[in-house]
DNA sequence: GTTATGACTATGG
DNA sequence: GCCATAGCCATAA
């Protein structure tokens, strides 16, 4: 039996797992990797998903991990906004607030 | 046990 | 487009 402890390393490791999964110029949602992780067994929610990227999000490319209108966080957008150019990121718009096009940019993984 | 907080989401004005 | 509200769920105090 595992501690609480080791089972939200667990957690987190698989949350920064499927982050890393994601290809140059694609985007997940939050909440996307939460149904992924569901489908692995583990609970939570997105609020869990932005939880991790807020303590963690620092070892993974976490500007493929966006909210589910395309957007992230006021304080990100300037760096992000770097990233997709360079990745060549599909955008609504090329003037801040950076917004991902969701509908091209999506990335499903393999569940 | 109760409250507050947060890199969330859906809905409605 | 923006803002408020409600629902959501784990953590921390």
């Amino acid at each position: 039996m595992e501690s609480a402890e080791e089972l939200r390393e667990a957690y987190t490791e698989r949350v920064l797992q499927v982050a890393e999964s994601v290809p140059p110029g694609r985007v997940i949602s939050y909440g996307g990797i939460a149904d992924v992780l569901a489908a692995h067994g583990y609970g939570g929610g997105p609020r869990q998903v932005g939880r991790v990227m807020a303590t963690e999000g620092g070892a993974v490319p976490w500007w493929r991990v966006v909210r589910a209108d395309g957007t992230l966080p006021g304080h990100l957008h300037g760096r992000a906004r770097q990233h997709y150019l360079t990745e060549g990121t599909p955008l609504h718009r090329l003037d801040a607030p950076t917004r991902v096009d969701i509908a091209r940019a999506w990335w499903q993984p393999e569940v």
